[in-house]
DNA sequence: CTTGACCCTGTAGTAAGCTTTAAGGTGTAG
DNA sequence: CTACACCTTAAAGCTTACTACAGGGTCAAG
């Protein structure tokens, strides 16, 4: 298995053909040798490339900070620091992300909390005035 | 102010003209009356259109969302059950959401913790390892 | 009457990360 | 030899919510 078309590489990789194409175009993965029907051969080195972009992104990082991420691990003179540069850059991200979140969730419990939920008109429903930028009654 | 251009809708409400014109293409505003000259002409009803989408839209609606909450709010038989049931499925989505970015948050914490953040080189860094499908020496 | 702010339409571009399509060549099992 | 799975390319399409542009018409002030 030292060698591989797109079809295994994409097997072992668990991500499409269609995409791996799409990264080398994108120069996420280096162009591959050649066979001389012009498919693409790649070594093992090529999955662990492909289970590093995708590690990455599940951990939040978009495909082109995970261009740089790459970049660093093929400078030898790239350092510890670098790396954790980017990831503390990533967690305020993130953290920035979740507080939107707890805020939109907040609000939206509370204005569920108030909503009769039944068959009542929409005249009645918490929800709706205060979408249509009436004055809540129930305001904290 | 009973009658206003696109600009002073855009204006009143805080979006772009252009904005305006995409919502109208898109179906989320009817369309309006025209002066003679083709002028868009809107009454204050447009106003509290647009100020429904926007307030929505910030509480994690999207657009073909709102469209729907609209279609509700013009139908004389809607009930409040029909708007809680998706303010219910957005706070269910939005649950999701944050309970991923809690996940991604405590990963990149953990690998990001044991990282030397110095001058060490790459092959030292917990985070690149982690990766690049190493195991972390440090789970949990 | 000119200037400048405003309005019109239709089309295309943006971000991000793919996916699909069209039209064809290759490799291998039976 | 014939299927049939697999591979190739370039280009277009998808999603969401706008934003920008080109090329033109309109309106009010001075």
């Amino acid at each position: 298995m030292a060698h591989m078309t797109i079809g295994k590489l994409a097997q072992s990789t668990g991500v499409g053909s269609e995409t791996i194409r799409y990264y080398e175009r994108s120069g996420f993965l280096p162009a591959p040798d050649r066979l001389t029907s012009g498919y693409r051969v790649y070594g093992t080195d090529t999955i662990n490339r492909v289970k590093f972009i995708k590690e990455a992104q599940s951990l939040g990082f978009t495909l082109s900070e995970i261009s740089e991420l790459l970049a660093l691990t093929d400078d030898p003179t790239a350092d510890c620091a670098q790396v954790n540069a980017k990831a503390q850059m990533k967690l305020a991200e993130i953290n920035k992300k979740i507080e939107q979140l707890l805020k939109v969730r907040s609000s939206l419990e509370r204005l569920s909390k108030y909503c009769p939920a039944d068959e009542q008109p929409l005249t009645e429903c918490s929800i709706i005035n205060h979408l249509y930028g009436e004055e809540d009654k129930h305001d904290a």
